[in-house]
DNA sequence: GCACGAAATATAAACGTTTATATCGTGCGG
DNA sequence: CCGCACGATATAAACGTTTATATTTCGTGC
């Protein structure tokens, strides 16, 4: 039942095929300058014939390169049952997808928690698992990046951090959400903006409720801490933010949400709290699902397709790797805004 | 700055610390009889003391097995911007978890599409890339399955199929949510069912529609093939069915959504349609987001968190490796029913 | 025609592991 | 006291690569 089918081709396949030695079969496949091309012609044409594909097992153990790139995502733990609205499994497709035409493949290191992140980093850093690590959820002092700095271990981000020293990474522009999004409910007249927002340790957190001090200030509004609720950006969260903010004296009357599960959740909040989305109050949200068009009603949103980042992992994550110097490994991207609805209310 | 760290002890390190051979060394450390238990101790202790871990790839080389399970799942292509609801990140991270004490490693073959689908099984078990394979999104003739038969490679599905060779699977049991689901509606007095169904050719659209046509006609109903609706299962595809049934001549008072994305486009259909939920028809869903309590209204769902499936995965692709038979490792997982809603509309 | 150097190829070793085979020492029966 | 069997350990080879070093094959200049 397990009898193995016909064994893979190796090098020396070729070899006996060709009649050249290992070293020389080798040297032709990586396109060495020591090969007559005529060889190397040869030496490809009795590969392609074979349907040989190098074993990277070897590879690793003669070279001591692992081709692998770690990528270090939380998973909640099975107890947690709350949706969290972030698709990682499109993230690592699409970081797959981009480094497919590489000898790299992605690993994914799914971890529960802040502990066993910092416990499986350090593993990878410690016994050389990996040639590169894609680490997300970053807060401004990371104690994952620092061991990988401390390591040499190349890495990029998804989100920044507060390091001294310069790291590749990849961001949504967060800055630039806020500022649109508080921009044109400033101009449509609100005055009182919550935000509902990832757990405060967080870069993104920090980034979003500091752009909204500055942009408020920039407005002379003043920013109410208040208005600020952070946490799992479940939809419990929306719901509960909402509920409880509707009761104030002086309620919000825009909620912007870091997510689209948080989104979902407060509209959630709306009904039970009784407010009519569009007259009591609105709602923004950063969008990564494309289900804001289907919320009920339909909310303005930032979409940025998950592809995008992911694409732009992959490709800093093979950049440092190579070696390229940090600074030219740092991107932000802008989501696309998508109005749904209008932004002033209609009472 | 790429320096390895401290090297990485191997079975050597072991060796010039306890003078044994390599060769008792790896057979103490495998749990040998062959060697004598204080010598086995000894090893182990030197080995904890080392933080010695194996290397697989030494292990792959020697042994030509390979330690990985392939799981073999669709990722939207990136130009395909609508959400899935499936949480495919949480259902590898699941079995990654179920599969942690073993040897086995989990990596994702992200495929766009049925023909690449078969082509990276057909690599798979050409090349004998893994040592056991995951599939999901099975249909009853599947081409995929029968690859992996004829390779002898052990695999497991999750879904059903039609193979007239026994092989182990895990699957939501979809005839068993089908009936209860309808069995409420039916008893609260509904007449016209709607199904809003993954794409027709999968096996649980089948299983779920065949099951839906015999507990109608066990009540004495008509089952009415124009009230099916299929397609990707995303909020869209809820959505157009809403308002493509909503307006024939009979139209349904119920909509049975395979999953929470169509439920969630349901409902947005309902509110384009002028539809209440409640008053003219009534939503239920197959759930593993947790979501449709989020959902306005709430809806009554047949909640599965997609730990369970991944748990059962795991713990059936290590079995099947082992030579267990396929008939023992054949799971359907009951959804736990959550009702949220009256099922009776209120005209 | 010869020596020399460069170009092309071959040889061999190494990465870490497992395992077939060989070796060693011990206790036991004769 | 000798030989034998057996239990325990050691030796060595192999998996597929890469690469340092050795060897061969040329072409070139004299």
């Amino acid at each position: 039942m397990t009898q193995r089918p016909a064994a893979r081709p190796t090098i020396k396949t070729i070899c006996t095929l060709t009649g050249l030695s290992t070293a020389t079969v080798s040297k032709a496949l990586h396109g060495s300058p020591q090969v007559r091309p005529e060889t190397r012609r040869q030496v490809e044409e009795a590969a392609r014939s074979l349907g040989y594909a190098v074993n990277l097992d070897g590879v690793r153990l003669r070279t001591g390169k692992t081709y692998q790139i770690a990528a270090v995502m939380p998973a909640p733990a099975p107890g947690g049952r709350d949706w969290h609205g972030v698709e990682y499994a499109q993230l690592l497709a699409g970081i797959s997808q981009a480094v497919e035409h590489s000898r790299y493949r992605v690993a994914l290191h799914a971890v529960r928690d802040d502990a066993e992140a910092r416990e499986t980093v350090a593993r990878i850093a410690g016994g050389g698992l990996a040639d590169g690590v894609i680490l997300s959820g970053t807060r401004p002092d990371d104690v994952r990046v620092r061991i990988l700095q401390d390591a040499g271990l190349p890495f990029v981000t998804y989100g920044t951090t507060a390091s001294a020293r310069a790291h590749p990474f990849v961001d949504t522009d967060n800055a630039g959400v806020i500022r649109v999004s508080l921009g044109r409910l400033i101009a449509a007249g609100h005055r009182r903006i919550a935000l509902v927002n990832p757990p405060a340790h967080l870069s993104w957190a920090i980034t979003r409720s500091q752009t909204c001090r500055a942009v408020l200030a920039g407005a002379g509004l003043v920013f109410d801490p208040a208005l600020v609720v952070d946490g799992p950006l479940t939809p419990g969260l929306g719901r509960a933010a909402v509920l409880a903010l509707a009761g104030i004296a002086d309620p919000p009357t825009a909620y912007v949400c870091a997510n689209e599960a948080a989104a979902l959740g407060a509209l959630s909040g709306f009904s039970e709290a009784g407010l009519v989305h569009g007259r009591d109050a609105v709602i923004h949200a950063t969008d990564d699902l494309n289900i804001s068009a289907y919320l009920t009603p339909p909310i303005t949103s930032f979409f940025l397709p998950i592809g995008r980042p992911a694409a732009v992992l992959g490709d800093h994550i093979l950049r440092a790797i190579a070696g390229e110097p940090p600074e030219t490994l740092q991107t932000f991207l802008m989501p696309e805004l998508v109005v749904r609805a209008d932004d002033r209310l209609s009472r």
